[in-house]
DNA sequence: AAAAAGTAATTCACAAGTAAATTATATTAG
DNA sequence: CTAATATAATTTACTTGTGAATTACTTTTT
Protein backbone atom coordinates (compact mmCIF):
# COMPACT_ATOMS: atom_id res chain seq x y z
CA UNK A 1 0.00 0.00 0.00
CA UNK A 2 1.75 3.39 -1.03
CA UNK A 3 -0.57 5.83 1.12
CA UNK A 4 1.13 8.70 3.33
CA UNK A 5 0.89 6.34 6.25
CA UNK A 6 2.82 3.96 4.85
CA UNK A 7 6.08 5.82 3.96
CA UNK A 8 5.09 7.87 7.23
CA UNK A 9 5.53 4.40 9.03
CA UNK A 10 8.51 2.81 6.99
CA UNK A 11 10.73 6.43 7.52
CA UNK A 12 9.92 5.73 11.27
CA UNK A 13 10.67 2.51 11.56
CA UNK A 14 13.90 2.96 10.35
CA UNK A 15 14.87 5.53 12.75
CA UNK A 16 13.04 4.12 15.81
CA UNK A 17 13.36 0.49 15.62
CA UNK A 18 12.89 0.47 19.62
CA UNK A 19 9.18 1.97 19.14
CA UNK A 20 6.41 -0.28 18.63
CA UNK A 21 4.89 1.34 15.88
CA UNK A 22 2.03 -0.75 15.37
CA UNK A 23 -0.80 1.73 16.62
CA UNK A 24 0.28 4.23 13.57
CA UNK A 25 -0.70 2.07 10.83
CA UNK A 26 -4.54 2.01 12.11
CA UNK A 27 -4.87 5.17 13.85
CA UNK A 28 -2.53 7.37 11.47
CA UNK A 29 -4.68 6.23 8.83
CA UNK A 30 -8.56 6.87 10.62
CA UNK A 31 -6.56 10.54 11.25
CA UNK A 32 -5.50 10.73 8.31
CA UNK A 33 -8.72 9.76 6.26
CA UNK A 34 -10.92 11.70 8.35
CA UNK A 35 -9.19 14.57 7.39
CA UNK A 36 -8.94 14.08 3.51
CA UNK A 37 -13.12 13.26 4.00
CA UNK A 38 -13.63 16.39 5.63
CA UNK A 39 -11.82 18.19 2.68
CA UNK A 40 -14.36 16.56 0.28
CA UNK A 41 -17.06 17.52 2.39
CA UNK A 42 -16.04 20.94 2.25
CA UNK A 43 -15.27 21.45 -1.59
CA UNK A 44 -18.85 19.54 -2.12
CA UNK A 45 -20.30 22.06 0.10
CA UNK A 46 -18.61 24.87 -1.52
CA UNK A 47 -21.19 27.32 -2.62
CA UNK A 48 -24.20 25.65 -0.53
CA UNK A 49 -25.72 27.43 2.55
CA UNK A 50 -23.91 26.52 5.14
CA UNK A 51 -20.50 25.46 6.33
CA UNK A 52 -19.41 21.25 7.07
CA UNK A 53 -20.06 22.27 10.66
CA UNK A 54 -23.10 24.25 10.26
CA UNK A 55 -24.45 21.08 7.68
CA UNK A 56 -23.10 18.69 10.67
CA UNK A 57 -25.51 20.15 13.40
CA UNK A 58 -28.44 20.59 10.06
CA UNK A 59 -27.91 16.49 10.24
CA UNK A 60 -28.04 16.25 13.94
CA UNK A 61 -31.53 18.13 13.79
CA UNK A 62 -32.98 16.34 11.18
CA UNK A 63 -32.44 13.02 13.06
CA UNK A 64 -34.30 14.55 16.36
CA UNK A 65 -37.85 14.87 15.05
CA UNK A 66 -38.67 17.18 18.34
CA UNK A 67 -35.40 19.21 18.13
CA UNK A 68 -32.37 19.32 20.65
CA UNK A 69 -31.00 21.07 23.16
CA UNK A 70 -27.63 22.58 22.24
CA UNK A 71 -25.68 21.05 24.68
CA UNK A 72 -26.89 17.62 23.04
CA UNK A 73 -25.76 19.07 19.98
CA UNK A 74 -22.66 20.44 21.32
CA UNK A 75 -22.19 16.76 22.51
CA UNK A 76 -22.94 15.35 19.00
CA UNK A 77 -20.78 17.40 17.32
CA UNK A 78 -17.91 16.92 19.40
CA UNK A 79 -17.44 21.27 19.51
CA UNK A 80 -17.00 23.78 22.33
CA UNK A 81 -20.52 25.40 23.84
CA UNK A 82 -19.49 28.89 22.41
CA UNK A 83 -18.61 27.18 18.84
CA UNK A 84 -22.18 25.77 19.11
CA UNK A 85 -23.88 29.07 20.46
CA UNK A 86 -22.51 30.89 16.94
CA UNK A 87 -23.26 28.17 14.86
CA UNK A 88 -27.08 28.20 15.91
CA UNK A 89 -27.24 32.30 15.85
CA UNK A 90 -25.70 32.25 12.30
CA UNK A 91 -28.34 28.95 11.32
CA UNK A 92 -31.32 30.77 12.74
CA UNK A 93 -30.36 34.55 10.93
CA UNK A 94 -30.53 32.17 7.71
CA UNK A 95 -33.80 30.82 8.98
CA UNK A 96 -32.78 27.02 8.64
CA UNK A 97 -33.80 26.79 12.51
CA UNK A 98 -35.85 28.03 15.63
CA UNK A 99 -34.69 28.48 19.07
CA UNK A 100 -37.59 28.23 21.69
CA UNK A 101 -37.35 28.31 25.33
CA UNK A 102 -38.45 25.25 27.42
CA UNK A 103 -41.52 25.21 29.69
CA UNK A 104 -40.07 22.94 32.51
CA UNK A 105 -36.80 24.80 32.52
CA UNK A 106 -36.21 28.17 31.16
CA UNK A 107 -32.09 28.20 31.04
CA UNK A 108 -32.73 25.27 28.13
CA UNK A 109 -33.61 26.37 24.27
CA UNK A 110 -35.28 23.97 22.25
CA UNK A 111 -34.14 24.29 18.63
CA UNK A 112 -35.57 22.99 15.83
CA UNK A 113 -35.52 22.74 11.89
CA UNK A 114 -37.72 25.15 10.26
CA UNK A 115 -39.37 23.15 7.41
CA UNK A 116 -36.45 25.06 4.90
CA UNK A 117 -33.64 23.92 7.48
CA UNK A 118 -35.63 20.13 6.93
CA UNK A 119 -35.35 20.17 3.09
CA UNK A 120 -31.59 21.75 2.68
CA UNK A 121 -30.51 18.95 5.61
CA UNK A 122 -31.72 16.22 3.43
CA UNK A 123 -30.62 17.60 0.06
CA UNK A 124 -27.07 17.93 1.51
CA UNK A 125 -27.21 14.66 3.35
CA UNK A 126 -28.03 12.76 0.23
CA UNK A 127 -24.95 14.52 -1.71
CA UNK A 128 -22.82 13.85 1.43
CA UNK A 129 -24.10 9.84 1.13
CA UNK A 130 -22.94 10.20 -2.51
CA UNK A 131 -19.81 11.30 -1.94
CA UNK A 132 -19.29 8.34 1.29
CA UNK A 133 -20.07 6.10 -0.86
CA UNK A 134 -17.50 7.19 -4.06
CA UNK A 135 -14.47 7.49 -1.26
CA UNK A 136 -15.09 3.77 0.40
CA UNK A 137 -16.01 2.46 -3.25
CA UNK A 138 -12.63 0.61 -3.37
CA UNK A 139 -14.20 -1.69 -0.36
CA UNK A 140 -16.89 -4.30 -1.19
CA UNK A 141 -20.04 -4.01 0.59
CA UNK A 142 -18.94 -6.84 3.06
CA UNK A 143 -15.48 -5.12 3.93
CA UNK A 144 -17.36 -1.82 4.40
CA UNK A 145 -19.40 -3.59 7.21
CA UNK A 146 -16.59 -5.15 8.78
CA UNK A 147 -14.40 -1.34 8.96
CA UNK A 148 -17.64 -0.32 10.37
CA UNK A 149 -17.57 -3.39 12.94
CA UNK A 150 -13.78 -3.06 13.98
CA UNK A 151 -14.75 1.17 14.38
CA UNK A 152 -17.51 0.46 16.43
CA UNK A 153 -15.59 -2.00 18.58
CA UNK A 154 -12.79 1.12 19.50
CA UNK A 155 -15.49 3.83 19.66
CA UNK A 156 -18.00 2.01 22.17
CA UNK A 157 -15.55 2.81 25.11
CA UNK A 158 -14.96 6.31 24.56
CA UNK A 159 -18.00 7.08 22.92
CA UNK A 160 -20.77 6.70 25.75
CA UNK A 161 -23.52 9.27 25.40
CA UNK B 1 -22.61 -1.69 19.65
CA UNK B 2 -24.09 1.32 21.23
CA UNK B 3 -21.85 4.59 20.33
CA UNK B 4 -23.23 7.30 18.87
CA UNK B 5 -22.78 6.14 15.42
CA UNK B 6 -25.33 3.61 15.40
CA UNK B 7 -27.71 5.06 17.38
CA UNK B 8 -27.41 8.24 14.22
CA UNK B 9 -28.20 5.06 11.85
CA UNK B 10 -30.98 3.91 13.62
CA UNK B 11 -32.69 7.12 13.73
CA UNK B 12 -32.21 8.14 9.98
CA UNK B 13 -33.21 4.65 8.54
CA UNK B 14 -36.69 5.16 10.46
CA UNK B 15 -36.97 8.51 8.77
CA UNK B 16 -35.49 8.17 5.68
CA UNK B 17 -35.91 4.55 4.64
CA UNK B 18 -35.60 5.03 1.50
CA UNK B 19 -31.95 5.75 1.71
CA UNK B 20 -28.81 4.00 1.52
CA UNK B 21 -27.05 4.60 4.49
CA UNK B 22 -24.51 1.16 4.16
CA UNK B 23 -21.57 4.06 4.28
CA UNK B 24 -22.44 6.22 7.41
CA UNK B 25 -21.70 3.22 9.48
CA UNK B 26 -18.02 3.18 8.19
CA UNK B 27 -17.34 6.45 7.36
CA UNK B 28 -19.10 8.16 10.39
CA UNK B 29 -17.34 5.86 12.31
CA UNK B 30 -13.87 6.92 11.21
CA UNK B 31 -14.99 10.99 11.31
CA UNK B 32 -16.00 10.04 14.73
CA UNK B 33 -13.15 8.34 15.58
CA UNK B 34 -10.78 10.97 14.33
CA UNK B 35 -12.53 13.97 16.44
CA UNK B 36 -12.03 11.73 19.38
CA UNK B 37 -9.04 10.98 19.36
CA UNK B 38 -7.78 14.24 18.23
CA UNK B 39 -9.34 15.89 21.68
CA UNK B 40 -7.35 12.81 23.71
CA UNK B 41 -4.28 13.93 22.08
CA UNK B 42 -5.20 17.66 22.71
CA UNK B 43 -5.93 16.61 26.25
CA UNK B 44 -2.90 14.67 26.49
CA UNK B 45 -0.50 17.61 25.55
CA UNK B 46 -2.34 20.16 27.89
CA UNK B 47 0.62 21.68 29.49
CA UNK B 48 3.31 20.88 26.72
CA UNK B 49 5.46 23.36 24.88
CA UNK B 50 3.32 22.72 21.69
CA UNK B 51 -0.55 22.10 20.39
CA UNK B 52 -1.47 19.08 18.82
CA UNK B 53 -1.13 20.80 14.83
CA UNK B 54 3.04 22.04 16.26
CA UNK B 55 3.34 18.55 17.23
CA UNK B 56 2.39 17.19 13.53
CA UNK B 57 4.69 19.58 12.14
CA UNK B 58 7.46 18.19 14.21
CA UNK B 59 6.71 14.70 13.63
CA UNK B 60 6.78 14.88 10.31
CA UNK B 61 9.76 16.58 10.62
CA UNK B 62 11.42 14.25 12.99
CA UNK B 63 11.34 11.00 10.15
CA UNK B 64 12.68 13.06 7.39
CA UNK B 65 16.54 13.52 8.65
CA UNK B 66 17.07 16.55 6.04
CA UNK B 67 14.58 18.51 6.84
CA UNK B 68 11.49 19.10 4.72
CA UNK B 69 9.92 22.35 2.73
CA UNK B 70 6.98 24.72 3.88
CA UNK B 71 5.17 23.06 0.87
CA UNK B 72 5.61 19.49 1.68
CA UNK B 73 4.88 20.01 5.45
CA UNK B 74 1.38 21.82 3.98
CA UNK B 75 0.66 18.49 2.04
CA UNK B 76 1.45 15.82 5.08
CA UNK B 77 -0.06 17.97 7.83
CA UNK B 78 -3.36 18.85 5.67
CA UNK B 79 -3.68 22.40 6.01
CA UNK B 80 -3.15 25.75 4.54
CA UNK B 81 -0.05 27.35 3.51
CA UNK B 82 -0.80 30.30 5.43
CA UNK B 83 -1.28 27.75 8.64
CA UNK B 84 1.62 26.24 7.87
CA UNK B 85 3.52 29.37 7.95
CA UNK B 86 2.54 30.70 10.79
CA UNK B 87 3.22 27.50 13.14
CA UNK B 88 6.34 27.46 11.74
CA UNK B 89 7.09 31.44 13.00
CA UNK B 90 6.01 29.99 15.96
CA UNK B 91 7.92 27.10 16.56
CA UNK B 92 10.96 29.06 15.22
CA UNK B 93 10.80 31.29 17.98
CA UNK B 94 10.60 28.78 20.46
CA UNK B 95 13.48 27.45 19.16
CA UNK B 96 12.28 23.85 17.99
CA UNK B 97 12.88 24.10 14.54
CA UNK B 98 15.17 26.17 11.96
CA UNK B 99 14.21 27.69 8.55
CA UNK B 100 17.52 27.83 5.79
CA UNK B 101 16.62 29.44 2.20
CA UNK B 102 17.52 26.86 -0.19
CA UNK B 103 20.89 27.56 -2.30
CA UNK B 104 19.20 25.96 -5.66
CA UNK B 105 16.33 28.16 -5.46
CA UNK B 106 16.10 30.56 -3.05
CA UNK B 107 12.52 30.84 -2.75
CA UNK B 108 12.09 27.53 -0.72
CA UNK B 109 13.17 26.80 2.48
CA UNK B 110 14.64 24.11 4.49
CA UNK B 111 12.70 23.30 7.83
CA UNK B 112 14.68 20.67 9.94
CA UNK B 113 14.58 20.42 14.01
CA UNK B 114 16.75 22.08 16.46
CA UNK B 115 18.18 19.56 19.46
CA UNK B 116 15.48 20.74 20.98
CA UNK B 117 12.86 20.03 18.52
CA UNK B 118 14.24 16.55 18.12
CA UNK B 119 14.25 15.48 21.60
CA UNK B 120 10.99 17.50 22.35
CA UNK B 121 9.37 14.88 19.21
CA UNK B 122 10.56 11.96 20.12
CA UNK B 123 8.90 12.40 23.74
CA UNK B 124 5.58 13.64 22.65
CA UNK B 125 5.41 10.87 19.94
CA UNK B 126 6.05 8.08 22.23
CA UNK B 127 3.09 9.38 24.73
CA UNK B 128 1.34 9.88 21.58
CA UNK B 129 1.79 6.29 20.86
CA UNK B 130 0.73 5.10 24.13
CA UNK B 131 -2.37 6.95 23.67
CA UNK B 132 -3.31 5.40 20.56
CA UNK B 133 -2.70 1.87 21.90
CA UNK B 134 -4.90 2.66 24.63
CA UNK B 135 -7.99 4.11 22.33
CA UNK B 136 -6.79 0.51 20.28
CA UNK B 137 -6.76 -1.75 22.82
CA UNK B 138 -10.56 -3.12 22.52
CA UNK B 139 -8.75 -5.03 18.93
CA UNK B 140 -6.37 -7.63 19.34
CA UNK B 141 -3.38 -6.98 16.84
CA UNK B 142 -4.47 -8.91 14.27
CA UNK B 143 -8.05 -6.45 14.33
CA UNK B 144 -5.78 -3.87 14.41
CA UNK B 145 -3.42 -4.84 11.45
CA UNK B 146 -7.49 -5.62 9.41
CA UNK B 147 -8.41 -2.24 10.08
CA UNK B 148 -5.12 -1.03 8.90
CA UNK B 149 -5.31 -2.62 5.47
CA UNK B 150 -9.19 -1.72 4.77
CA UNK B 151 -8.12 1.34 5.57
CA UNK B 152 -5.24 1.43 3.66
CA UNK B 153 -6.99 0.06 0.63
CA UNK B 154 -9.37 3.36 0.88
CA UNK B 155 -6.70 6.16 1.35
CA UNK B 156 -4.70 5.04 -1.73
CA UNK B 157 -6.70 6.40 -4.33
CA UNK B 158 -6.82 9.80 -2.37
CA UNK B 159 -3.50 10.20 -0.66
CA UNK B 160 -1.29 9.88 -3.73
CA UNK B 161 1.71 11.61 -2.92
C1' DA C 1 18.15 38.66 -23.29
C1' DA C 2 13.85 40.70 -22.10
C1' DA C 3 9.05 39.74 -21.18
C1' DA C 4 5.65 36.66 -19.64
C1' DA C 5 4.25 33.00 -16.94
C1' DG C 6 4.80 30.07 -13.09
C1' DT C 7 5.91 28.89 -8.29
C1' DA C 8 7.18 28.98 -2.99
C1' DA C 9 6.64 31.34 0.99
C1' DT C 10 4.70 34.94 3.28
C1' DT C 11 1.48 38.70 4.60
C1' DC C 12 -3.04 40.58 5.08
C1' DA C 13 -7.76 40.81 6.20
C1' DC C 14 -11.07 38.33 7.91
C1' DA C 15 -13.75 34.04 9.54
C1' DA C 16 -14.23 30.41 12.92
C1' DG C 17 -12.97 28.26 17.11
C1' DT C 18 -12.37 28.18 22.15
C1' DA C 19 -11.68 28.94 27.46
C1' DA C 20 -13.26 31.71 30.85
C1' DA C 21 -16.53 35.02 32.56
C1' DT C 22 -21.42 36.27 32.69
C1' DT C 23 -26.43 35.85 32.88
C1' DA C 24 -30.46 33.60 34.01
C1' DT C 25 -32.58 29.99 36.04
C1' DA C 26 -33.02 25.75 38.94
C1' DT C 27 -31.69 22.76 42.83
C1' DT C 28 -29.88 21.69 47.32
C1' DA C 29 -28.50 22.69 52.08
C1' DG C 30 -29.07 24.84 56.30
C1' DC D 1 -37.65 30.28 53.10
C1' DT D 2 -33.05 32.05 52.07
C1' DA D 3 -28.36 31.31 50.84
C1' DA D 4 -25.25 28.64 48.48
C1' DT D 5 -24.38 25.70 44.76
C1' DA D 6 -25.09 24.00 40.24
C1' DT D 7 -26.25 24.20 35.44
C1' DA D 8 -27.50 25.87 30.39
C1' DA D 9 -26.69 29.14 27.20
C1' DT D 10 -24.47 33.05 25.94
C1' DT D 11 -20.97 36.77 25.63
C1' DT D 12 -16.31 38.27 25.75
C1' DA D 13 -11.53 38.34 24.67
C1' DC D 14 -8.43 36.04 22.37
C1' DT D 15 -6.18 32.39 19.37
C1' DT D 16 -5.89 29.83 15.27
C1' DG D 17 -7.04 28.96 10.55
C1' DT D 18 -7.72 30.37 5.77
C1' DG D 19 -8.35 32.51 0.80
C1' DA D 20 -6.49 36.01 -1.72
C1' DA D 21 -2.96 39.28 -2.57
C1' DT D 22 2.01 40.06 -2.37
C1' DT D 23 6.96 39.34 -2.63
C1' DA D 24 10.83 37.16 -4.37
C1' DC D 25 12.48 34.44 -7.09
C1' DT D 26 12.85 30.83 -11.35
C1' DT D 27 11.52 29.01 -15.80
C1' DT D 28 9.68 29.42 -20.30
C1' DT D 29 8.69 31.82 -24.36
C1' DT D 30 9.65 34.75 -28.05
Amino acid sequence: MSDAVSRFLHSWTRLRPDLDLSTVAAMGRVLRLAALMNNITEDGLAGAEVTRPEFEVLAALRRSPDGLRPRQLTRETIASGASTTKRLTRLESAGLITRTPLERDRREVQVRLTDRGRTLADTLFAAQLDREATVLAPLSTDEQAQLADLLARVLAPIDRA
